[in-house]
RNA sequence: GAGUCUGUAGCUCAGCUGGAUAGAGCAACGGCCUUCUAAGCCGUGGGUCGGGGGUUCGAAUCCCUUCAGGCUCGCCA
């Protein structure tokens, strides 16, 4: 369905056409003055240089030709040439109906099908998750359901950090601690144990051990060096290594991605990519993209209209061994033979940048994805702590991810239970439902790409533009609606009226806006639009219900029209909610 | 050093494809619960939009310059 912004634009145009005016003069954007109006255009001043007329002229020439519009309630031109413009209740009224007619509150599919790879996992196989990841699968899970919403076929790709020098470390680690095991044996050649030599807590604990170790220690950083290339070029013992390190870990990530609402359709990571290499690595040769530079082979990436010249994209190191960037390209060529996406979408770390530019480089130069194909790196900011230095826990650590999840939801039972009465079970369960919602609400308000204070007291402090009070709304309404349904109401037969006060318009007003936001959000991948958004008509919601006896209304009309009014904010809401990745609970 | 991002109220952030008096929340202060959940609503105070130039009828927004901070800068991922 039309956006709303379009219709009014429409009207305009036309107006703007039959003056004799460019009809593009006939732009129109929210008023930010809705004091003196609900819409504006201001396409008059930009139109008095090119027609050499005074702009209040313009607009008023413009402003005779639409007074008799239905679609307005008012329609003026003021100094210097604004046109401002006011919705007829009626129109709003009707076009609400229709949006609730629609099967995704009018909401367009714009994606037609196309395919998109979302990229936004990057968890590393054998380390926890801890609060950096949080960000990308947060963010990340919120674009694939949004693009889906849209009409898009999207597909999410957790893409583990499974084939790096981390197993290379991990394995030279094992070496040290548990020489003794087969794996180290060269003249080993039976069948190597079912059992994995480690659980996920003691790998969560030679992972760090090792990274810090190879810091400090030259020798054994080339010894995992050494590992990892032969890993890489598939020798048996550090295979049946690397066999047990993906099963321990991949179970705990799960479970771990589940506790927040994250999934992913692809449980792919870099090793899969691993097949593709050697004739990656042999077209760029052949092609003579690739050469070698210092002993590794680099692959150029400057093109014209850079500010600076870019280093070349390396895709095997001196020593051999393939790398990140040669591990994506791989990847790319495995998702075009699959998938044949339409797009790509990377979330990561914004520190990752230059390898994403270098990436896309080269897979456009060499083909491997089409030139129209859209590439995009959604860079994400840091999550700092409120020093405004990267969050640590008070200890000075890397916090886990299920600690801090933990924390919000204690702090949330404690809230609801100096608050609420209800049993410790409904508490706790409500607790989680809300932490949730605090915590990613907390994440995708924020701009994507700037770095954000993750203040914990904040967060759970419920009061203002948090998630919290997204969810209050919802439970409001909730329960506005039971005791309607309880009290006998049927209002399935009316339709939204009219509004009756300004309370009631303004939150209609923003209800008409929901296409617009939805769409793009997407195209701008810019989750916190949604999160304004919702804002907005919460508060605006939380005007209306304060002025508005709902069920007190003695005209049983009106009051169905009210009930339908808020039926369609509740649904507005729960879908915005769930595309952000969160839930409202029944209570709270 | 080069590149890049950021700088808006005491704090946390919107607004940035140029428009009218720069908006929220928190914190502060003052009202509103015998009425649908007060995790709410209404109101008050609080700003050289880092500084300086420029373009424009009009600049937080575009350009230049400068200051401060973050990040990146070929064999980690």
């Amino acid at each position: 369905m039309k956006k709303i912004l379009d219709c009014i634009a429409e009207e305009l145009k036309a107006a703007f056409a039959v003056c004799g005016y460019d009809a593009g003069y006939g732009k129109v954007t929210l008023s930010n003055r809705p004091d003196l109006c609900e819409y504006q255009c201001n396409g008059a001043m930009a139109a008095a240089k090119a027609y050499r007329k005074k702009p209040i002229d313009i607009a008023g020439e413009v402003v005779a030709r639409l007074k008799g519009a239905d679609m307005f309630s008012e329609v003026n031109a003021v100094m210097p040439g604004f046109i401002n413009l006011r919705l007829s209740g009626e129109y709003l009224a009707a076009y609400l109906n229709r949006m609730r007619a629609e099967d995704k509150l009018g909401v367009e599919d714009t994606g037609r099908d196309r395919t998109v790879i979302v990229d936004y996992g990057g968890a590393n196989v054998a380390k926890p998750l801890h609060v950096g990841h949080l960000r990308t699968a947060i963010i990340g899970e919120c674009i694939k359901r949004l693009g889906r919403f849209l009409g898009y076929h999207m597909i999410g790709d957790v893409h583990l950090g499974d084939w790096g020098l981390q197993m290379g470390l991990i394995i030279e680690e094992l070496r040290d601690r548990q020489p003794e095991l087969p794996y180290f044996d060269e003249n080993y050649k039976g069948p190597y144990p079912e059992e994995a030599p480690f659980t996920i807590g003691e790998l969560e604990e030679i992972y760090p051990a090792a990274s810090a170790r190879s810091k400090a220690d030259e020798a054994f950083k080339a010894r995992a060096q050494e590992a990892t290339f032969r890993l890489q070029n598939g020798y048996g013992p550090y295979r049946a290594i690397w066999k047990h390190i993906m099963n321990v870990s991949l179970a705990d990530l799960k479970k771990n991605y589940a506790s927040l609402g994250v999934t992913f359709d692809l449980w792919k990571g870099e090793s899969d990519a691993q097949p593709y290499i050697p004739g990656l690595i042999q077209d760029l040769q052949e092609r003579g993209l690739a050469y070698e530079s210092e002993g590794a082979l680099v692959v150029d990436i400057a093109q014209e209209g850079d500010s600076k010249e870019l280093p070349p994209c390396i895709i095997r190191k001196s020593d051999g061994a393939a790398l990140y960037a040669t591990s994506d390209l791989g990847t790319i060529i495995e998702r075009e033979k699959d998938y044949r996406p339409d797009q790509y979408i990377y979330i990561t770390d914004k520190r990752q940048e230059l390898h994403f530019i270098q990436v896309f480089r080269v897979a456009k130069k060499a083909g491997y994805v089409k030139p129209e194909t859209p590439m995009i790196h959604m860079m994400c900011g840091t999550m700092n702590g409120k020093d405004g230095k990267p969050f640590k826990t008070r200890e000075g650590g890397v916090m886990r991810l299920e600690k801090l999840v933990k924390e919000i939801d204690g702090a949330v039972y404690d809230r609801i239970m100096e608050n609420r009465t209800m049993t410790p079970e409904e508490a706790e369960n409500t607790a989680r439902i809300i932490g949730l919602a605090a915590l990613k609400y907390g994440d995708l308000s924020n701009q994507v790409s700037k770095d954000y204070v993750f203040d914990i007291e904040r967060f759970t402090s419920f009061e203002g533009n948090t998630g919290p009070y997204i969810l209050y709304t919802i439970v409001r309404i909730k329960s506005i609606l039971a005791r309607y349904e309880e009290n006998g109401g049927r209002a399935e037969v009316v339709d939204i009226l009219p509004p009756d006060s300004e309370e009631a318009k303004n939150l209609m007003l923003k209800l008409s806006a929901c296409n617009e936001v939805l769409e793009s959000a997407f195209a701008e991948t810019a989750p916190h639009k949604i999160c304004q958004f919702i804002y907005e008509l919460s508060d605006a919601f939380g005007s209306f219900y304060n002025s508005t006896m709902i069920l007190k209304e003695e005209d049983e009309t009106k009051k169905a029209g009210y009930i339908q009014l808020i039926t369609l904010v509740k649904e507005v809401l729960e879908t915005c909610i769930d595309l952000l990745g969160f839930e409202a609970p029944e209570r709270m």
